[in-house]
DNA sequence: TTGAAAGCGCTAACAT
DNA sequence: ATGTTAGCGCTTTCAA
């Protein structure tokens, strides 16, 4: 924290003496306490050395005008903004969210602050988020994805900050990069599959050409099929709505399509709850008729009569050990020495996905 | 958008050419490109009249650069800043995404930026929060609630800008607020379940003494209630872990410990959701032998096997609305009329509240 | 259409 | 322990 607010506890009904509807200033405070600009300025980032007997005036004028610094003035002034800009694709689905309470939670006492931004998914909108973001002169960035604008690589390589690029390691970084390999969670899933003695398996997911972590899951499960000479039997993509609906929807429509069927494979948890649902109205049985599985290890599916298969995606380490990077070098200025760091998903059975 | 970024147009490879580690200013700008820093600063703001010529070598050579202007010093000469301050108790639930959407979306074309703040429910985490966006100097506030700790109040208060307080309207706003009546949704809820001949009611609920439109909505349904002669039957609170798993655990316990209950109302669909679910597996008819209700409108709810009754909290509108306002007097400086704005939600009978 | 000068509100670096 | 001076990188204002 650069500034304390001490002037702000909740000490009962606070004196208002600012009738004035200018913002105040350091100068305010320095005449209403009579205590030079400098020293005020001291006693509001706890710096220096100053007495006792001034730092309670000035915490007192401070406290009574309800002054509250203006920061632009002073990371203009001390080259220094204690701003963290997080770029993520969406708070929709439940990954972003998780990711962001770990890295806030890590941020907490280092004095930074996580700023977020989202992309949609868009390079565009992406490139626009960061060269805005990038203006406020952040101390580091977090960022999803390996993929980016060629543009916005530059951005990110000029900008002279701690650069972590998350959620994704199959890519070359910009800098350093945190997060789980997707292709290999693609491919672990499928030899468990394989292992299960599942033959016929379909696959569903969302209609993103852009989410490249959902297709690098999709390449790494389909090669590792392929190496068994195993072909997806069916797929089927969607987009918009609601995900669970989407899930039963495209379930059914699947297993009307292409009746043998004996796994089913999800891009995300909440299509796959969506179709458990579903499969369990239609009394098949789960997992020995039809086996199933999801991606993202997401709390909803504590909820599920059965427990479905998946893969977390270590979504709140990979927020944590984000922002731990970008704090150590705010702090040392010491590069860290590893600069990727694969986190390794756990595979959970679940009920859906009988062991081999 | 106060800067244009044309010179990040993503036209194949850009030349880096700067080797220098420190981020680059105007003046590198003029000097690459033989045009005054005035001028540059107008031709990278789209302001003043330019000539064509200067205009294309201000832009080359800004793109050359890779030059991100610095809207701090931007901001403090200007005394503009382009940002909106979101205060929201945590991104967790649904709730949340879908406002912030609401704002962003309506924010896109105003130049406006959102800036988003969690407070976890806490009134100190709040009163910090708020502090340190005010700090930045935003062109507004967007708050959720209309608790908040005296001392928040007076930042709200003396901060000069526009304020909307959004959620709940069932209190005084310190400027402008919109949102829905959490007590009157309470009251309809209960009214339209006695309708259905209801009479023994349980409820759930989550153990947040801080979630004031929590608070509200039970306040409202118990005080409906009791004017028809009934009392809650039975209730239970919960906190952390998967909301559809302790509306499953939830509702077992109850059900067994008062057997007799012919309507549940869960103060969120999640929990409703996951007691669905729980009634569902037990053979339990719904509607008929029990009711069931949440609150929120979620979109989860369309994948369940049966429809949960439940009232829209108009979260998108809201969103909506409250970055509208703050947009209006940013722009024309005048302030709305209507300070109060109190949508009101929709309630859904679905498939677990018969109708009366 | 362009440029020069004077700050915006703060803090770093020196005095004292 | 406190005060003074000189900017930080822009934009506003005024002059050319």
């Amino acid at each position: 924290m650069l500034f304390n607010n001490a002037a702000f506890q909740n000490t009962g009904r606070p004196t208002v003496t600012n009738p004035i509807k200018r913002p105040l200033t350091l100068r305010d405070v320095s005449e209403a306490s009579g205590v030079s600009e400098m020293t005020v300025s001291r006693v509001l980032r706890n710096k220096g050395d100053v007495s006792e007997a001034t730092r309670r005036k000035v915490q007192d004028a401070a406290k009574r005008l309800g002054y509250v610094p203006n920061r632009i003035a002073g990371a203009l002034a001390s080259q220094r903004v204690n701003l963290v800009a997080v770029i993520i694709p969406s708070f929709g689905n439940m990954v972003f969210p998780e990711v962001l309470s770990g890295i806030s939670e890590t941020l907490e006492d280092t004095g930074l602050q996580p700023v977020v931004g989202v992309t949609d998914y868009l390079p565009e909108k992406e490139e626009h988020v960061l060269f805005e973001m990038l203006s406020w002169r952040p101390s580091g960035v977090i960022i999803a994805g390996l993929e980016h604008s060629e543009a916005s690589r530059q951005m990110l390589m000029q900008a002279g900050i701690p650069v972590v690029e998350i959620m994704d390691v199959d890519g070359e970084p910009v800098d350093a990069c945190v997060g789980i390999s997707h292709r290999r969670a693609g491919r672990i899933m499928a030899e468990e599959i394989i292992a299960a003695g599942y033959k016929r398996i379909g696959f569903m997911g969302t209609k993103m050409p852009l989410d490249h972590r959902a297709r690098k899951r999709f390449e790494g499960f389909t090669r590792t099929l392929a190496k068994s000479g195993i072909e997806i039997a069916d797929q089927e993509f969607y987009s918009g709505g609601s995900a669970l609906a989407k899930g039963r929807e495209m379930t059914a429509k699947m297993i009307e399509r292409t009746p043998d069927l004996d796994f089913l494979y999800y891009s995300n948890d909440m299509i796959g709850a969506g179709g458990l649902l579903y499969l369990l109205e239609k009394g098949i049985d789960v997992p020995g008729q039809m086996g199933l599985a999801g991606f993202n290890g997401v709390e909803l599916l504590d909820g599920l009569p059965l427990q479905l298969a998946t893969m977390d995606a270590c979504r709140r380490d990979i927020g944590a050990r984000s922002a731990r990077i970008i704090a150590a070098q705010h702090a040392d200025e010491v590069p860290a020495d590893e600069k990727i760091i694969t986190l390794t998903p756990k595979l959970a059975f679940g009920d859906t996905l009988r062991r081999s």
